[in-house]
DNA sequence: TCATAATCGAAACGTTCGGTCTGAAAATAC
DNA sequence: GTATTTTCAGACCGAACGTTTCGATTATGA
């Protein structure tokens, strides 16, 4: 009845404006890591491709470590969940496999800045420094898997559960094998050509 | 006839000894470096785990990424050398594919201290960061690959080349995703059934 | 013994690092 | 208008960075 917010919302805060956006900011921190390297990114290059003051930027995220991980939240949800989501089921597992691998090859070849996966070539080394970046480098490969495992119940008998686990697994592995080689540069062409291979063999074996 | 050293060869050159083993300290530097990364490995640590004054270190690797690119050489000749000559041909591919991902899975769980692959891990982050380094991962990577191809083709009809490329590409592929699942702590048992199925299904699709 | 040559140990170099602080600026609330 | 609240710009902090320098040390060659 009573309306929770009786005047005008204040659709403004009290203070000064913002002069940056806090979306375009966290997209800039996820190409200056994944371009550059974690321990490699310095807060002063952040800062000017954020478009964000220093003390802003404390301010929102915290320190560098923290920073990271909402970056790589977001590389998650705005660049990996089309690559996962590709997997469907639309078609045949065949035919969403290949979609799937598709947008990886898309994904860490598009842009010639940015080679490679941010999780899979800089979260990886990262791990190394920080037990907290290795649980979240865990958890980031596990969700993946996890996702690939759904996928393919849907086309196995119940019962090889942990066949469907282990293929899960070599279907990411793959991937990431894929993304490891787009950082050192070769062309998208060869690696849709593993990708095809990679699928044509796999699914070939499954029947 | 004349001897090309006439007196005593100098089995000691002529200023104080050192105090260390280069061999040794080099790999120190690969454990540093494979542990911690490139950046964040600093100069301090790597003098004090390879036992090597400051100025001794300069005086032998030149600079950081130099020393960094030593540690590499290193690494490929005492840890990766191995992995390929499991390649044989000693037995069947499929036996011979076996023994290469043993080799893969051990490499990379071995050491709880340095889990992966210093290439896969470290290198494939540092190569954002210079372009000298983008190239040695490249020739790293295609190292292997003509590695794993000249094993192919010994069981394989000549002419479908592109197709034994491919599948290069594709067992190196997989090669590298277990090494980066091996960074975020993954056991060497469920990296081992990954392997095995990979085998399985390549060798099965094969014919 | 004395010159030569190599390494060692440590201090010092200037730079950059991640992080904090302060006062001016720019908005809203009253 | 004034008070309040938030952000901004930039100086500032101590620590750590990669690299160089230099005198002391310890060996060999003559």
């Amino acid at each position: 009845m009573s309306d929770a917010v009786p005047n005008s919302p204040p659709q403004r805060s009290r203070g000064r404006p913002r002069g940056f956006d806090p979306g375009a900011a966290l997209d800039a921190a996820v190409r200056v890591f994944w371009r550059t390297g974690y321990a490699a990114a310095s807060v002063d290059t952040l800062c000017r491709e954020m478009h964000m003051p220093r003390a802003s930027l404390y301010q929102l995220f915290g320190n560098k470590e923290d920073l990271f991980r909402a970056a790589i939240a977001r590389y998650a949800e705005t660049r990996l969940v089309p690559v996962a989501e590709a997997l469907g089921p639309r078609g045949s597992l065949r035919e969403d496999l290949e979609a799937f691998y598709q947008e990886v090859v898309a994904l860490a070849t598009r842009d010639r800045e940015t080679p490679g996966c941010l999780i899979s070539c800089v979260l990886a080394d990262a791990a190394g420094s920080s037990a907290a970046l290795r649980r979240e480098l865990d958890a980031r490969f596990s969700a993946l898997e996890a996702r690939i495992e759904d996928r393919l119940s849907r086309d196995t008998a119940p019962g090889d559960a942990a066949d469907t686990r282990a293929m899960a697994g070599l279907l990411a592995a793959v991937a990431r094998g894929i993304m490891l080689r787009a950082r050192s540069g070769t062309p998208a062409a060869d690696l849709h050509r593993i990708a095809g291979l990679a699928v044509a063999s796999l699914c070939a074996a499954r029947h």
